[in-house]
DNA sequence: TCAGCTATGTTTAGTTC
DNA sequence: TGAACTAAACATAGCTG
């Protein structure tokens, strides 16, 4: 049979489009790759498949490619898109992207994944995580030692608190595995916004050298 | 002339070789296309030049489609279960059961809805999120000013960009958005083991106050 | 499904303008 | 440079086993 041009058109017939899936597919690749050689290109090239089967060439490091890739672009969706439940679209596919797109959103957040972000994007998720974190944080100050919790959270006690506190500085507030150091007086560093003033450092003048995860945790 | 049958590899003439650039990279492009569009396939190319030009075309989101890559690549290289689900092969249910879990989740993560946790739980999350932070922080690290970068990575380069940054202690860095203060002296501070000491307060030993986010987010 | 097989359509190397 | 041409090389649609 004479062979007609065909229309570039979403083929209609499931089977003959796999099979020219494959073919093109194929013949795609050979191209990449070839450019890549004749040219001394660095192609990265992936394709998935409608069924969601993923076909990927790199002619060096993908990982690499990819950060190179956004680093030019810096192109963004992240922040743009509220994920959560949306209701009223119960679709089983709309139900298998949302969960898709939560994944990678957890992941994200859970520092998965990241190295396809731009600096653009890093910064808003730093944000977002450190939000998070405080959070958590603000949440555990109940469970802090009485004197800190009615120090925050009952300010008629402020007074009466800062005179008990003002005693030798060392050790005076180390809790929550370590993570918040108090060095001088704690008093002093109320401010009136609810924020705390964290000197670090001593006032012997000599060069205190603190090993810090985070130094001060304390943002409300 | 008679049309050569040509070699695959690296074009000599610098002239004929960006000819066969330009004209092939507009082929791998055109195949590309051709082939989303006629299999329903998601395609995502991206060709850096020898002279590191970047042209690249994506079906539909290159951001979506380069996390989707990196989430199957890395499953499959863990062995993990794809998380993308199959129609029909998950249930309605199962998928909404899915989605209720990883959404609460998902808000833990930024920090709401946290009340219902008890300490252990409140733990447990600090210490996700602190690592999610940690590796965001490591991944901005490629995109800091070229002075840190080259301490950290490359340590041949080390006395010499110490030996720069002896300099009267002020604003010696402070960069991605404030989040990073060093006073004192860079050069004391780089450890063994690539962490940071920051020492913060400064040498003159009077009381130097300073409002503090994270102080030290250098943590590798 | 899948792997050949052509006849044709498409790409492109080498060239000219 | 770059566009246009042309014929060879190549890719592949539709078919067959």
């Amino acid at each position: 049979m004479v062979r007609q041009k065909i229309e570039i058109k979403k083929i209609d017939s499931v089977t003959a489009r796999q099979v020219t899936f494959s073919k093109r597919r194929r013949g795609l690749f050979k191209k990449a790759q070839e450019l890549s050689t004749l040219c001394d290109a660095d192609i990265a090239l992936f394709v998935f498949s409608s069924t969601g089967k993923l076909y990927d060439y790199s002619s060096s490091s993908m990982v690499q490619l990819i950060q190179r890739h956004t680093q030019q672009t810096q192109k963004s969706k992240l922040g743009q898109q509220p994920l959560h439940l949306q209701p009223g679209s119960n679709s089983h596919a709309m139900l298998s992207k949302q969960l898709v797109e939560m994944t990678i959103e957890l992941k994200q957040l859970m520092g998965e994944d990241l190295e396809v972000l731009g600096m653009d994007d890093l910064m808003k998720l730093e944000k977002v995580v450190e939000g998070g974190l405080s959070r958590v944080w603000k949440t555990k100050v109940p469970y802090f030692p009485n004197f800190l919790y009615s120090l925050i959270m009952q300010e008629s006690e402020l007074m009466e608190e800062n005179a008990r506190l003002k005693q030798p500085a060392e050790q005076k507030f180390d809790f929550a595995g370590d993570r918040v150091f108090q060095q001088g007086n704690l008093a002093e560093s109320i401010t009136n916004n609810g924020s705390i003033y964290c000197p670090v450092g001593d006032k012997s003048g000599s060069d205190t050298s603190l090993k810090l995860g985070y130094v001060c945790c304390i943002l409300f």
